[in-house]
DNA sequence: TTCACAGACTTACGTTGTAAACTTATGTTG
DNA sequence: CAACATAAGTTTACAACGTAAGTCTGTGAA
């Protein structure tokens, strides 16, 4: 059968939304969200997509440039505030900031530090960080120190917090109770009234935890400013 | 053919070393020590062991079952000194110890807050820092908290410094000029400084900068402790 | 000598990342 | 409009992975 001139259709079923480089890093993000990062292949992203999983090639380099463009979009979300609010403020901020982006993106925390990626977002943030310490009156070294201190404890607690398993948010009463059934009671008494007197009270609050350490830091860091 | 009684030699070749679970966890450690954690397979494994990677389910479960052993054999070379030194050298002790531990084998800090190990060692570890911050007067949810921050710290510096790809001992050299080829100098002027006029530097040692920011948490926490 | 069984091996399957070759849609130019 | 270049999809294929299922075999007990 020949088609008629007038009725031409070239196939409009698909909405013919280009693909992007863009679109491929939203999709793999969506994912990882969603179903978690072992979970993220380029087959899947490209059924995200409703694409074969060999078209992203045009649009990525390889599965490791997609997870390093995760990695910037993700962090792309912290907040950097004006530096007019001080530094102790502007690091507080940031380092809040990045906490919060951290926890709502399970994967990152791991994939930042198990990829070396040093992409614009990232070098950015780094810029960003030693200006404002530096124009406090930071020295150098001290700089140097503060930087490191405050960025290992940042994602070294949002790792952590990854690694306990609470499945519905602020749930982690399930978690806890699987373990001190596992756990003969009597060979860790200490460990068991963490759990059962702090982990497992209704008021616990996790995010607390990481702002009573980042502003024990900060104290700290804020001693080495004045005492120079 | 018949064989003769006397000349039986029930194909003596091998030296016949029996497998054992603890054999599979030492050869994966040695792997993953020297061709890096992302080259381990159950294939790998068994060529080490003159084996055939099948024979290892024999004595493991599974992959993830030899990663949670690898975690748990590296754990247990951290030092957990007497509680007669008292709480504070205790604490920098153990974490100095942890620190060395994590730097030795690359993989185990990522490994360690990925997996959802809570093998004895780990229980017995995390008993161990419980009863000596309880003894030494921290109330409960303090002693929560410095728990939490500690060990944030310990598995954050030794996750980032894994992602420096520092070759050859010490010689970060390397690494830092490439990354300063590739940044455009004068975007990034904090950042410029702070690579080549501190972490080239020749007297620049990373385990120092680790030390820096567990003292100042030490001192954060003595300050808590007597406060109260 | 016979037999059971622990512990090795062989084979096979589904999934992974991606190289290579192909087909098709789009935009430019005569 | 026709011809063609280029960009961006698809198809096919391969090696490496974890591991389920089945088979063979060396060793100690009966």
């Amino acid at each position: 059968m020949s088609l008629g001139k007038g009725t031409f259709m070239p196939k409009q079923t698909r909405p013919r939304v280009p693909l992007t480089r863009e679109r491929v890093l939203n999709a793999a993000i969506a994912i990882a969200d969603q179903d978690g990062i072992e979970l993220l292949s380029m087959r899947r992203i490209g059924k995200e997509l409703g694409v074969e999983a060999m078209s992203l090639y045009n649009h990525v380099a390889n599965k490791e440039d997609i997870l390093n463009g995760m990695v910037e979009v993700v962090m792309s979300e912290i907040d950097l505030p004006s530096e007019a609010v001080g530094w102790r403020q502007a690091m507080r901020r940031r380092s809040i900031s990045a906490y919060r982006m951290l926890s709502q993106h399970g994967w990152a925390s791991v994939l930042i530090d198990s990829l070396v990626s040093e992409g614009p977002v990232k070098l950015g943030h780094h810029e960003w960080v030693l200006r404002t310490l530096r124009e406090a009156g930071f020295p150098l070294v001290m700089a140097a120190h503060a930087f490191s201190l405050m960025d290992s404890y940042i994602y070294g607690f949002s790792s952590q917090e990854q690694s306990l398993p609470l499945e519905d948010e602020g749930d982690l009463t399930e978690a806890s109770e699987l373990l001190l059934q596992m756990m003969p009671r009597d060979q860790y008494p200490y460990l068991t009234e963490m759990i059962l007197d702090h982990a497992l009270k209704p008021g616990y609050d996790h995010s607390a935890e990481f702002e009573f350490g980042l502003d024990l830091i900060l104290d700290g860091l804020e001693r080495e400013l004045t005492s120079e």
